[in-house]
DNA sequence: TAAAATTACGAAAACGATTTAGTAAGGAGA
DNA sequence: TCTCCTTACTAAATCGTTTTCGTAATTTTA
């Protein structure tokens, strides 16, 4: 590999005056700058980031905490398309993405912070994840600039989706189609969870809509198994719902499934509603009415705080960011009355 | 930061000696071994990466190749699981995951093995990608460890399904079901297409059965579209097929779409098969039948191999591994006759 | 014209680890 | 007692940058 020793003997400078060059520092002549960059380029020269990173203790390597309990964050549709996003949007500014070591089963294993220091990261992403836990709180309390996504710390930048304006786009769509009984299966708790509910009451009281208590139910966050079951208990109930809203997409598959068994027809006897706009669910039987999630907005957003937090601390406030998404109107709903 | 430096102070040795003492080599007394261990840890130590790759020139990070042309690897539902079971196996063994850059839109852009380079990474896994273009071939002919998956170069480890098994596994079940009339929409052009195309014609030719020509068409790989464009060529032939094999389970939801609209059901008038094996083929209906690749032992063996090849340079045999997949039965395929 | 300021460059330290080539101390063998 | 091994440790070089502080040469100012 060559060095800037190499590039320097070349140019009958010194070394200092290379990297400076390089770097496009002030002292240094415009002739012997241009001369310099072109036996550089000349010579196939790449910087040794190691080098520069043990003298300026900058990376430019990302880290992303990306996973969930269950199983890998990778799978999950809605957030791969943010990490899609996050990582063009970091790679447009110079950084790289590394994963944060997830892996449990290791002993001696490192804890997020640590991991993030070992390696360097110039700033970690969050997302996807279960907040509640001491490492996460670790990192969180660490040093290291950090964003998350779809959770809010008081410390700390949050990007996350209009997800009140959501439901509540929803709900009056599905209203203003002529539905009064209409269930929410829910995830689990969450501080996005808690946002959707009470948007889904507060909307409901606008529109003068009675939601029975049996009527919202607690499900899981992508798990149609889950939605298959709690889509059993609605509608075996004596007043059952006209239209069900679920966690996400996915579980609306789940819900889907379930109806179709019991022989109904979507949207005829039963309307559902999902929430992310995975692409799939465009694309599937039934189309899927629901709220898309801007996620390159969301990932473009999630990677430009965390870049200016880390290259203008000073001018970078602590702030939640509230992302726009729009309603998508699939064939899911039926409109009755 | 604590360093070396820092634990030599404290426990009254030489850096060397503390640097020898965590790396467990032979000339230190196990006393001040264990000493200088207990205080490291109590201390908080944690190595500076920059530091060790500049002197070692390994930073035990591995660069992951992974999108293709039109969108992201990660939204790839086959390629996403493989990558998350590379990682954990990656992981498992000391060593993270970056990116390699793919964003084409920068002036300035870094070649594939420019990035490598720059980066430092031990070694490279290349994955769902086009495999023919220059900067691939650059890649593949460098000097950093390599292996592919889903394609062979001759010069380097490849993983790669038992596409071939799959296929003739395929039809022998169909046929088994009692179809004759039998079509292939295959995916564009590739290694791994061939070997499909020719195991298809060759499982054919075993069981006596006539594939007429215009029973293969040339699809896309994971396009809906285009599996619906092709599944309507084939069905109003004079003499249409009872069973379509699909490039892949996604393209198949795409033939599935358009046969539904055509107003026939599946499988009762129409039969389809995937390929893959993707979770949620099993989740919606029809629950497609399909060849499930072993994902996990995809990504487990390519992470294992490229490690080998990264530590054990001269015992590593460049050679193709084939890894076993498994027929899935889902309900798509009508038993006839 | 002398002093001051500016420009363009270089020497050398520093970042934190690894590694080579020692060396002192202690024990074994003659 | 003297030599020769071990054993256990250290000094110092090194990896490739960045950066601080000089300094010589040139230009500007008084």
């Amino acid at each position: 590999m060559v060095s800037l020793k190499d590039i320097a003997q070349k140019c009958g400078v010194s070394v200092a005056t290379v990297s400076k060059a390089l770097n496009d520092q002030s002292d240094i002549g415009q002739e012997t700058k241009i001369k310099i960059k072109e036996v550089a380029k000349e010579m196939g020269y790449l910087p040794n980031l190691s080098a520069r990173a043990l003298k300026t203790n900058r990376t430019y390597n990302l880290g992303v905490l990306f996973s969930d309990e269950s199983r890998s964050g990778l799978t999950h549709d809605y957030f791969v398309r943010v990490l899609e996003s996050f990582k063009v949007t970091a790679e447009k500014r110079g950084y790289d993405i590394t994963f944060l070591n997830c892996n449990n089963e290791r002993k001696n294993r490192m804890s997020f912070l640590e991991h993030s220091k070992y390696r360097g990261f110039d700033g970690v992403v969050i997302a996807c994840i279960d907040f509640y836990t001491k490492e996460v709180e670790e990192l969180i309390q660490g040093d290291i600039p950090v964003v998350t996504i779809d959770h809010v710390f008081n410390n700390r930048v949050a990007i996350m989706s209009d997800n009140a304006r959501g439901i509540e786009e929803l709900l009056s769509y599905v209203y203003q189609q002529g539905h009064r009984k209409i269930a929410f299966i829910h995830g689990a708790a969450s501080a996005v969870t808690q946002i959707r509910v009470s948007s889904f009451y507060r909307a409901a009281e606008k529109l003068g809509l009675e939601i029975p208590e049996e009527y919202v139910k607690e499900g899981i966050y992508r798990d149609m198994q889950a939605a298959g079951q709690r889509t059993k208990e609605l509608l075996s109930l004596k007043n059952p719902p006209t239209c069900i809203f679920y966690p996400d997409d996915y579980s609306c598959f789940g819900g889907v499934n379930v109806i179709k068994e019991m022989g109904l027809g979507i949207p005829q006897d039963v309307s559902v509603v999902g929430f992310d706009g995975i692409p799939i669910a465009r694309q599937i039987e039934p189309q899927l009415t629901t709220f898309s999630q801007d996620t390159f907005s969301l990932g473009k957003q999630a990677a430009e705080q965390l870049i200016r937090l880390i290259e203008k601390p000073k001018t970078t406030s602590i702030q939640q960011i509230i992302v726009p998404g729009s309603l998508f109107e699939g064939k899911s709903v039926e409109k009755i009355g």
